[in-house]
RNA sequence: GGGCGAGUGGUGGAAUGGAAUACACGGCGGACUUAAAAUCCGCUGCCGAAAGGCUUGAGGGUUCGAAUCCCUCCUCGCCCA
């Protein structure tokens, strides 16, 4: 196509000579077959692809003249199996509406890089001996070539990866400022352990109480763990939640993750001993209701309160339940458990009630243990059926009846001595502060979330920047030390002790303490893969700066992200953890905002034969093939059309087929109209300016989908041959959908520039999109018989005898009698008959 | 068990109180072609010969009018327990 020779030049050759207009007739007929043959995409793509490259077209730079537009995609982790069909929807998106902005005069950072510390690399090394930084460098490069088969205006100057030192310096940096603001510490926490690959496991790497890896069923184990303190951003994280341009679904998700709810501690007295047990509960006013206790079997006090007689019983069953995972542990509808054979004081009326230990109970949740209120919570009422325990009815519903057991709502407070007759919520407060004197209750908010488990028994992952010092205890490293680099290792087999195989490496472990010098180790366990993700929108903004994680002139021009695309499965823990992150980073001077993502939008997946692609299933839909025979546009294109982004949609491989057709259509609408110009008629005009309010609308309230029908039922609707003005319009608006082509038709258009330097997105003038004439459906008791054709705004008056005189009408009405007329100007006239 | 979302032609889907099935895919018929592909034109929810009737998971309600709002139920998906 680039020795298609310019319409330009046949005005320049219009000579008189009769020879020369010979030549030039057999000229026009070739150049009519050569573009008839139709539009190349793979010749068109290659040459604008090329040219955006030589020109850095993509390459963006703060420019104050212009309001800005952050749009990111979350960063992928670079697999090696590479990119389908399905995660091509969100890149697709996030492009379309990085292009659009930027036609609408926006400053746009559109970045992309990987998310590469992680478990398949580790796993790979493992089983065939390649260091990660290998396969992630291949599997980046391998990626990024399918990444580019999209079309997407990355600025690839900004690309960053987490696993690169310049990068992982300020993971690390980040870590120190929490330690130093005790936000980071250790404490010993079970955590999951696989016996076999004698490792620790992340809760994603465990699947239905086995370990992911080798099928082993995972245990408990309690190890030295490093944690976050997020939960001391609880409110914060939850209140400005409001502040959120976020599908509901995701600010849900994270409300009951955070899961704040009021109540109280209870202390309860241990009977005969000195030992006390605390308990959360958010239904103080069932308190005289507790017929029993329950611990969990990982309880601290639960060897000190099994008597002797117990023992055994109380031994294996605290085995048996360590071999459970939390989600067995809930799932599991039977209830079982075990008596410790002490009894504790229940604080309100002294009486004594037995401690149990279940695995109904987590340790995890609030303090581990539980008073059991039977009668009023499910499973505490399963339980008590299986052991025979007593069930004592203390809330009366509201008309003072006693309800069907168990009886979870509020109501009205009975058999609670002098309580009795208040209301739950007076209940509540009447209890807790008469217990509140002597120390055994206290009000009380209580978080679901807990704090993070941030270390890994992990190679491939950013090493935590600390150093035991035998004298000075934990030691962080000096910031002028960071990055503390990952050392090449020969064997990544864990080491067996619940160490990673950091461990192992003498010259790398042994250190000298940072303080006094000391012989002194290192840390060897490594933060988890969500660390790097937490903040790498901001290093895009700033990726090469030595001196500060990010230029602040910098981040208060692009910060924060105005878009941010991805898959809802992140919806809790990425989105949680970067918050966290950016509020801890505000409060340290380091940004000026406490929200990273202003809008969030979660494309839905693309399923083939009703199921999530996956190379197991056998059902993943290739988009190189679909590239190589349709173009990167149409592929884009019918992305677009397969249904409402958000929404989940089902592949056919025959649909693409329609979008083809629309590329060829359009493509040969410019030859004509190019050939023979005609002059703008105000039908068309109207129909230009309709397609411009239409084609905006739908991208700003993402309704790509038919933003695509639009331009189809623009083709459908306009004469062989159409006016340069809508053209121009055409291959504008075209511009986020499918660049390549828009481009191309651009140029043929005469302009030299790219369209996305000097396009601009056309503004649909109002006065254009009045319609004068409409078609007012005639309906007899809401059923339509006809139709009238008439000027917009046609008063009732002259609306009804036409409708009146349709004989599809009259035939309705037959010797019925009119009841009322409904009159919707412009579209309904309503007879309404008995 | 609780919460949220979804269910529309043969298929993907459109329409958020005002003509259900836009736009496509597929199918059927036609034009062009020696033929095919490509392209173009027409038809295509169901029943019915037609007139007409019926139709948005099922049933009920509100309304002049409901895919859309309300109630009950069924199925699927996600989140929480």
């Amino acid at each position: 196509m680039g020795a298609r020779p310019s319409w330009q030049g046949t005005n320049s050759s219009g000579t008189a000579d009769p020879f020369a207009s010979r030549w030039r007739g057999l000229f026009l007929f070739l150049q009519g077959r050569l573009t008839m043959a139709g539009y190349n995409h793979k010749v068109v793509e290659k040459k604008w692809r090329e040219r955006w490259d030589q020109q850095d077209i993509h390459t963006v730079t703060m420019n104050r003249e212009k309001p800005k537009f952050y749009c990111l995609d979350m960063f992928p982790y670079p697999s090696g199996s590479g990119l389908h069909v399905g995660h091509w929807r969100g890149y697709v998106l996030s492009d379309v509406w990085s292009r659009y902005k930027t036609l609408k005069g926006f400053q746009v950072l559109h970045p992309m890089g990987w998310d590469a510390f992680g478990l398949p690399a580790e796993n790979d090394a493992i089983k065939k001996g390649i260091h990660p930084s290998v396969s992630t460098e291949r599997n980046v490069e391998n990626f990024k070539r399918q990444l580019s088969e999209i079309g997407a205006m990355y600025d690839w100057t900004r690309e960053v990866n987490t696993t690169d030192p310049d990068y992982y310096k300020w993971t690390q940096w980040i870590f120190l400022q929490m330690y130093k603001r005790g936000l980071a510490y250790q404490q010993e926490m079970p955590i999951n352990f696989c016996p076999s690959c004698q490792t620790g496991l992340a809760n994603e790497e465990v699947q239905g109480g086995e370990c992911e890896r080798c099928g082993t069923s995972v245990e408990k184990r309690s190890l030295n763990q490093w944690m976050l303190r997020i939960t001391a951003y609880a409110d914060r994280l939850l209140n400005s939640l409001q502040t959120l341009d976020w599908p509901e679904k995701v600010l849900k998700m994270q409300e009951s993750w955070i899961g704040r709810s009021e109540g109280a501690n209870i202390t309860f007295a241990v009977d005969g001993s000195d030992e006390v047990l605390e308990v959360f509960t958010t239904r103080p006013d069932t308190l005289f209701g507790a017929t029993y206790m329950v611990l969990a079997p990982e309880h601290p006090l639960v060897r000190k309160l099994t008597t002797a007689d117990q023992r055994d019983l109380v031994e294996r069953y605290v085995e048996s339940a360590s071999s459970k995972s939390s989600v067995e542990r809930m799932a599991s509808r039977e209830k079982t458990g075990v008596f410790t054979g002490s009894y504790a004081v229940n604080p309100v009326n002294h009486e004594r009630i037995p401690i149990w230990i279940s695995d109904y109970v987590l340790v995890e949740y609030g303090s581990g243990a539980i008073m059991a209120v039977p009668a009023h919570d499910d499973r505490d009422y399963e339980f008590a059926q299986t052991f025979d325990l007593p069930i004592r009815p203390v809330i009366a519903d509201s008309e003072g009846n006693v309800p069907a057991l168990p009886f979870v709502m509020d109501g009205v407070l009975i058999n609670s001595e002098s309580f009795d007759g208040l209301a739950s919520k007076e209940g509540k407060h009447a209890i807790v502060s008469a217990l509140e004197n002597s120390g055994a209750a206290q009000a009380t908010v209580q978080f679901k979330m807990r704090d993070w488990v941030f270390s890994r028994q992990r190679y491939w992952g950013e090493p935590i920047p600390i150093v035991h010092c035998p004298v000075c205890g934990e030691v962080p490293v000096d910031e002028s030390d960071l990055p503390v680099r990952l050392p090449n290792v020969e064997n990544y087999q864990p080491s067996g002790t619940g160490e990673s195989p950091l461990a192992k490496i003498d010259d790398w472990v042994n250190t000298n303490c940072p303080t006094c010098e000391a012989a002194a180790k290192r840390e060897t366990n490594t933060m988890p893969q969500w660390a790097g993700s937490c903040w790498y929108f901001l290093r895009y903004i700033d990726p090469e700066n030595q001196d500060t994680l990010v230029d602040e002139a910098k981040m208060r021009y692009w910060a924060p992200v105005d878009l941010y695309v991805g898959g809802v499965e992140h919806a809790v823990l990425h989105l949680l953890y970067a918050r966290f992150y950016t509020m801890f980073l505000k409060d340290i001077g380091v940004v000026n905002f406490d929200e990273p993502f202003v809008r969030l939008f979660n494309q839905g997946m693309i399923t083939k034969d009703g199921a999530k692609m996956s190379k197991s299933k056998g059902n993943v839909v290739n988009p190189d093939v679909l590239v190589e025979h349709y173009g990167t546009d149409a592929l884009r294109m019918y992305e677009l059309f397969i249904g409402p982004p958000e929404v989940d949609a089902e592949w056919m491989d025959n649909g693409i087929e329609g979008i083809h057709r629309f590329v060829q259509r359009v493509w040969s609408l410019f030859d004509r109209s190019l050939r023979q110009p005609v002059n703008p008629s105000e039908a068309g005009e109207k129909r230009r300016h309709r397609l411009i309010a239409v084609v905006t609308e739908r991208i700003e309230s993402f309704k790509l989908n038919t933003a695509i029908s639009a331009f189809m039922s623009y083709l459908n609707e306009v004469d062989s041959i159409v006016d340069k003005q809508s053209l121009e319009t055409l291959a504008v608006l075209l511009g986020p959908m499918a660049p390549h082509l828009a481009e191309e038709l651009w140029s043929r258009l005469g302009h030299t520039d790219s369209l996305f330097r000097e396009g601009r997105w056309p503004e649909a003038d109002p006065a254009m999109l009045v319609v004068d004439e409409v078609t007012i459906a005639v309906q007899v008791n809401g059923k339509t018989r006809g139709t009238v054709i008439v000027a917009a705004g046609t008063e009732q008056s002259e609306v009804e005898p036409l409708g009146f005189g349709l004989q599809t009408v009259k035939n309705a009405i037959a010797d019925k009698q009119t009841i009322k007329v409904i009159f919707v100007p412009d579209r309904i006239l309503n007879i309404v008959v008995r």
